[in-house]
This record gives structure tokens, sequence and C-alpha cells, in this order.
DNA sequence: GTGTGGTGCACC
DNA sequence: CTTCAGG
DNA sequence: CCTGAAGGTGCACCACAC
């Protein structure tokens, strides 16, 4: 157990600490996430994950034997035989790149979750603090979507980078990395050209991590030349395959058949394994199962490392439900709809069952956050922070909702729309012969009311939370009357998705005609009670959508009489295109009529 | 300061 | 957003 | 089913020149 000059300080309250001050912080501003040096963990009974010492007096081991044993099966794993780092002593980044190269050569998913799975309790029976960081790498993050901090580097600037520290031409460097289609061979084969007075201290993840965060918060004079300098700092220091990996992370190509829903899996797995003072409720006959399913469905709802990772281990997996939770100011991953091919298929996937049609409105998916203190946040649907984009819409929901709502996460299709015509503009707009896209080009900060050109209708059709309750759970039935009673409507300003409730073909063909009419992209259509609650982040088969698109691509009555096999290719010189108001061939390309 | 070109990135 | 290939 | 890649446009940001 090690001293502290005053409170000890657990890498839990520094994760925490650290966690609360990014997500409290605006778009771009610097965020704190991992600050994982100069502290130890402290251990103590109230921590329920962890319990690996590591002894110095152990025997070295390799960072290449300790490879051997993260390959084993979980069940004959040791991790005091994969861990070579002293108690007290950093993660070192070549043991994460060792995994990188083992996961690389793998492609089956369970072995790859294994390893990985391996790694994780490793970090978490031996040096938890470093947990997020390791997580982060391996999922290639440096933070969440929402909290907009970006390495802001591409693959110009990275081989600019590349070329510095190794002394080497850009356009060398570029000529390689087109012949090897990998610019982190590139980096690995170059040497560094630096004359080293001492050997660099070996890279720690933590110091790699901490690094990205640098680059990331750079910005405005120099902050280039100061990213590239960072870069070069890391690759001087890395040996072996390290400088392979670095760059790939940089580039955010780590092309090692990890994807975040593996990585989840692994971390809910490694919880188990780590987990020493609480054990899976009665009912579960499948904790590892059970536990990775926690971990995916409560990441869905918070997609914020640096919120779940200190939580799991603090509270461990099976109290993860409860200490992490949903709450405005965090986006909630969206729920994603299946396509069907026409109006038939929708009926076979959701016979017995009751559904509802909504229109498939043409615009941006957006989720709109509003907080006690009445401040609101728009995310996109990747989860970017809009807000600054739509001011409009922020003045738009604060004045129509009701009066009694202190809080709600919205759903809803931000459409561009044409208030004196009392329409909705479609998404594509011709300029020209050019085709604009209406709310694509609206400047995306700091956007001033008076400044907008293209006005916004929201159009609403899910809320998940109202008033501090979580709605995710309920069918959607039951969500929609909390919607239609939370807000008011006005017309182009805030509507609620136009929707009809039947199974009748006839009747849904016809609004789905009105639909396209109307410049909806087609339908939405989602089951009412029966497996009707909110699935965030997944693509559900609760919701279906029906697009003009995915059904058969040209109208019967005007049918070219003759298709050509294309094999040729003219480039044609003109002054101008105008689209053929009769004949159809590329209809839905050239023009959506 | 202002304009331009390169680069990065998010949207459908 | 879409599509596609490969496992 | 999962993973990774590609496709095309326009705003934001930085570096650089004037």
């Amino acid at each position: 157990m090690s001293t502290f000059p005053c409170r000890p300080r657990s890498a839990f309250d520094v994760l925490m600490s650290n966690a609360y001050e990014s997500r409290t912080r605006k778009r771009k501003a610097p965020v704190e996430i991992s600050q994982t040096s100069n502290f130890t963990v402290k251990k103590s009974d109230s921590n329920p994950i962890g319990g690996a010492h590591v002894k110095n007096s152990q025997v070295k081991i390799s960072p290449d034997e300790s490879l051997v044993e993260l390959k084993k099966k979980a069940a004959n794993f040791d991790v005091k035989r994969a861990v070579y780092w002293g108690e007290g002593e950093k993660v070192p980044f070549m043991f994460v790149v060792k995994a990188f190269d083992a996961l690389l050569k793998e492609s089956g998913r369970i072995a790859i979750t294994e390893i990985v799975c391996n790694m994780l309790r490793t970090v978490i029976e031996t040096t938890p603090g470093d947990l997020l960081a390791v997580v982060c790498l391996l999922a290639n993050r440096i933070a969440s979507p929402h909290q907009g901090l970006e390495l802001g580097l591409g693959d110009a600037s990275i081989m600019e980078a590349l070329a510095g520290a190794c002394g080497a031409d850009v356009n060398r460097i570029k000529k390689q990395y087109t012949d090897l289609g990998d610019l982190g061979l590139v980096a690995k084969a170059s040497r560094s050209s630096q004359p080293l007075m001492h050997k660099p201290e070996a890279l720690t993840v933590a110091k790699v991590f901490d690094t990205f965060q640098l680059i990331a918060k750079e910005s405005g004079r120099d902050s280039q030349r100061k990213k590239k300098n960072h870069i070069k700092a890391l690759l001087v220091a890395a040996t072996d395959s390290e400088p392979q990996y670095l760059i790939r992370l940089l580039q955010t190509k780590l092309r090692i058949g990890l994807a975040e829903r593996t990585l989840l899996t692994a971390l809910g797995h490694a919880a188990v394994y780590s987990e020493k003072h609480s054990s899976p409720p009665g009912n579960v006959d499948n904790p590892l199962e059970e536990a990775a399913k926690i971990v995916k469905q409560v990441y869905s709802v918070i997609p914020v490392y640096d919120k779940m990772v200190p939580a799991l281990l603090s509270g461990g997996v099976w109290n993860l439900p409860k200490t992490c939770r949903c709450s405005p100011g965090i986006p909630v991953v969206l729920m994603l709809a299946k396509a069907a091919k026409g109006v038939s298929k929708v009926l076979e996937k959701f016979q017995n069952m009751e559904f509802t049609c909504e229109y498939k409105y043409d615009g941006e998916r957006a989720q709109i956050h509003f907080m006690e203190n009445g401040s609101v946040e728009i995310y996109s649907r990747n989860a970017e922070r809009n807000t600054g984009k739509f001011p409009d819409v922020v003045a738009a929901v604060t004045r129509l909702k009701k009066p009694c709502i202190k809080s709600f996460v919205l759903d809803c299709e931000l459409v561009a729309y044409d208030r004196e015509k009392q329409k909705i503009l479609p998404f594509q707009v011709r300029t020209s012969c050019k085709l604009g896209f209406l709310l694509l080009t609206r400047a995306r900060k700091n956007v001033v009311m008076n400044g907008i050109k293209v006005d916004v209708c929201i159009y609403a059709f899910d809320i998940l939370y109202v008033n501090g309750q979580e709605l995710l759970q309920e069918r959607l039935d039951v969500r929609r009357e909390h919607l239609y009673k939370s807000f008011r409507e006005e017309q182009g300003f805030f509507q609620f998705a136009t929707s009809i409730t039947s199974n009748d073909p006839k009747e849904i063909e016809q609004f789905f005609d009105d639909a396209v009419n109307s410049s909806s992209e087609g339908l939405m259509m989602k089951t009412l009670k029966k497996a009707a609650t909110y699935e965030p982040s997944k693509r559900s088969n609760n919701w279906l959508k029906l697009k003009k698109d995915y059904m058969d691509r040209y109208s019967d009555t005007i049918s070219p009489d003759v298709w050509f096999e294309p094999t040729e290719v003219w480039e044609v010189k003109v002054a101008d295109l105008t689209i053929h108001p009769v004949h159809r061939a590329a209809i839905g390309i050239v023009d959506p009529d």
C-alpha cells in the first residue's frame, strides 16, 4: 500500500472528476479525460474489481511471452503470467501493440474477443488507473463524439510528421504509402534519423493517450506544427511495431478487426472474470453473456467511456445499469431502422403485431436535449454536437414545450421548410444545374438567427426521456402519448410526424404515396406495443423503413425499351444539362422525380 | 487585416 | 446515408 | 451477422502570401 501526501485519491476519484469536467465543457474547449500520471492505485475492499498484485520479485516475463499467455483461452489465462510491469508502473504501450499484432493476424471473433478480454483483465487487476486509456486505444477514440475533441490530423499531416521524424522526404513517404498501402508499415520500416543521446523511455499507454489529447487540443497559430512535434516525439520513442500502430491510431484506421461491439463484449467478459466482491444475480445462467449484454446496453445509452469505465471499476458490472444512467446532456445512441422492400414484406414481418406508419422525413436526424437549467443541446445522427448550427431549433423547442416540461430527450428529423408556401423543401434542391443540399450547406457553427436563409421545421417522432423519467423501456404507444402531451405543435416550427395506424395494404400504399408527394423519402413502420421499446444503437426490426429507392428503380409505363451493358466510357463536353421531363433513364440519380 | 489553397471532416 | 466484399 | 471500405459535397480551420 502506498502513502499519500494528503487524502488518498483513487484512480476512480481522478477519473470521475475528469469525466465530470469533460462533460460540462463546451465543444472544442480543452477537455481533460485522462490524467493517469503521478498516482498509485489505492486498493480497497470497497472496490469490487481488481486483485492481482504484481510482485517486483517475480520472474521477468518478456512482451512476447506475455502475448503467448494472452492468446490462451480465458479459462486457462493467468494474469500473473501476462503482466510484466511492476506494481505502481504504468501499462507499457508495447503491451497493447503486441496484442494489436496478434489481433491483426486473427480473424475469428471468438479468438479476438478472448485476447481483448485477457488484456483487459490484466489491466483491471494490476493497473486499473490505465483501464480508460487502454479501452480508448482499443476503441481508437480520444473522446466521445459529443465532446467534440478531434485529432485534426489527416494522412497529409501525418505523412509530414513521419517524414520529419525519420528525416525523409514527404514525397518518398507518399510513394511508399502508395506502394505498401499502409502508412503504419511505412512508419515501421522507416528508421528514425534523429541521433539520440539517450535511449528514450519506453512508451506507456498513458503517455500515448495523453499525447493524443494534447494533439487534439492544439489549435490556432502554429497548431499544425505543434501537432506534428507531438507525433515526432512519440515516433522517436517508439520501437518494434509501435510506430506502425501509433500511425494507424492517428489515422483512425486501426484495421485489426476489432470493432466497438466486440470491445464491449470483451469488457463485459473481463469484468466477470475480474469481479472479486460481487457475484451475478441468481437468475443469470450465463454470466459472461449477460455481462456483455449489460455493457453493450449501458454503452448504447451512455456512450462515454470516461463515465462507464469508472462506474465499472467502482461498482462492478452487475451494478452498471444503476451506476451509469441516461441523462439529458449525454446523447443516447440512436435507434436505426432496417430497410424493407415493400409493404407486403412489412406486413409479413409485423404479422400479429400492432404497428404504425410515419412519414420518413428527408432532413437531418437530431436528438434534442433539454436540461433542467433550461439549456438545450442538439446532437446529430453520429452524436456530434450540432447546437451551434440550429439556434432556431433551440428557440423553437424552448417556446413550444409545455410549461410543465422541465427536461426531455427528443428524437426527431430537422427538415428544410418554406414557411410562406407552408411546405417542406426537398432535401436536395436544384441550384442551376447542381444539386444543392439545403441543410447541409447551412453554416455549422455560431449560426445567428437573423442570418438564417433556410428555415427548419422539427418533425418529432419519439421521446426518450421526460421530466427525469427514462422512457427507453416504454412501448412506442406510451412514449408517443408522452410526446404528444409534452409539446404544442406549430406549423413550420414544430410538428409531430404524420402517422397512421393501419394494417390495410391499400391504405398504407396510399399513405406511402402521400408521403412521397409531400417531399418525404417514404415511410417508417414501427411496432406499437409488442417488441416496441426504444433500442438504442440497434438497427432494430422494431423499425422498418420503406423508401422508393428500395422498391424497383422505373415505372412500368415509360420503362426503357432496351438496356445496354455499359462497355465504354464517353466524356462529353457540354455547356449545360437539362433534366428530361418525360424520359426516365437515371431517375432518382440525376433527379428524384 | 484579407484572400486563397490545402486539409479534415460530417452529412446524406 | 448507401453499397459491397469477405469472413 | 460483423467489419471495413468507398462514394461526393461544402463548411471550418490553418498556413501562407500579399
